[in-house]
DNA sequence: CGTCTTCTTGAACCCTATCAAAGCACGTGG
DNA sequence: CCACGTGCTTTGATAGGGTTCAAGAAGACG
């Protein structure tokens, strides 16, 4: 089943990215202010888009009015890529943000050099659904830390750029078990909370240790 | 942000499929006995696969032994798409299994005919995101039978071909559970089940309004 | 036809959601 | 500079849904 090394290699031919191609950097930025909308479910799918700055939440609202953020997506992060014309998905920007839109015109080309981008937001959505399938609330808040955590660079000291309400709709829970979660992770000296959005965490390897 | 129609539809180039490119079908066919390994987490990755017959489940343990089953792939299904070198999932057959491997030899031109196969299963994935992350037990056992109906061809009538533990790790609840659900189905005349992995959907429209 | 596995059913418990209210943070205007 | 108001967050009490533990029933298979 394995392979000899050097064929591994071959994996990633996929780091030709669309900015090595050439074609993205000339593409325009639009700004957005906290909230509003970068696509909105239902609507036909004619772009893909990468974050300059700032962060947007995607997500998909039941009927009845419940939400889950599918991904949070920050500065170098891409989103909006799918197969099908139609949105089945919105994207917010959260606070200030700076996006800029790729026309799939030239598609072929865009395409083969966004393989990799897809693949990892295929496996980042992949590694979230065994978070909110099998563990619990603190394991999962636990997680969201961690993962935070790695995309601040792997501070200890971070601050988180969402309210609880996005935290809550991301982890498939609510703001009050979120927030009780990490009233919990405080009490037991594993993070620290500055204000509303700073945390700090002191006990890296316990915080690990949770999300087993 | 919308785009004119005739750009929309430049969002699939990729029906060019690997098999287009005719270097797919030549590729070695293995077989496989229920339960057997494909890969496993912790190996090299070196081939992506396609479910020639039978199905297979991709699933990730925690080290409590907690398991979530990603994904199940039938007939015509890609699987082991990723970009890291290191499988992240194990991949076992359910029941009789016909799987053909695809070396990453030639990379580059493989890729660009998966593209429209990772946003698939992307896709689902996320699909799924909002199933485990914000749906009740009985609303996921329901988009679960949806889901299955759909892929045999959108039958009323049909056979589950896993086991219900696999229906379980699948979508985040316990045989109990998922063995409740099914039987207040039944009881409430939306589903009728044969024995033990039959199923029969009675009221179509009560099922999918479940699934809100 | 018997045995083993899988599935279903039951009862008790636990975790998380829900409902309600108080505490903060921040901005506005007096 | 402080009072006030608004929105978000935390904390509390209760209840509901799902898990857990424990049998029992139904299939599968030799």
């Amino acid at each position: 089943m394995n392979m000899p090394a050097f064929e591994q290699g071959r994996m990633k031919p996929v780091l030709v990215t669309p900015a090595a191609l050439g074609v993205v950097d000339s593409m325009p930025i639009s700004n957005f202010v906290d909230g509003q909308s970068v696509y909105s479910c239902g609507e036909t799918a004619g772009q893909v888009y990468r974050v300059e700055f700032g962060a947007v939440r995607v997500y998909r609202v039941l009927a009845n009015g419940r939400r889950q953020i599918l991904d949070f997506h920050l500065s170098g992060n891409w989103f909006g890529l799918q197969n099908e014309d139609i949105r089945r998905s919105s994207a917010e920007a959260i606070g200030a943000t700076a996006i800029r839109s790729i026309s799939l015109r030239g598609a072929r080309y865009v395409w083969q050099g966004l393989v990799p981008v897809v693949l990892e937001n295929y496996s980042s959505a992949q590694e979230h659904q065994l978070v909110i399938g099998r563990q619990s609330a603190v394991e999962r808040v636990a997680a969201f830390l961690l993962e935070m955590s790695n995309r601040a660079g792997c501070a200890c000291k971070f601050d988180l750029f969402m309210p609880r309400i996005d935290i809550a709709d991301y982890l498939g829970l609510t703001i009050e078990t979120v927030s009780r979660a990490l009233t919990k992770l405080k009490n037991g000296n594993i993070i620290r909370l500055r204000g509303t959005r700073g945390v700090e965490i002191v006990n890296y390897k316990a915080l690990q240790k949770l999300c087993l």
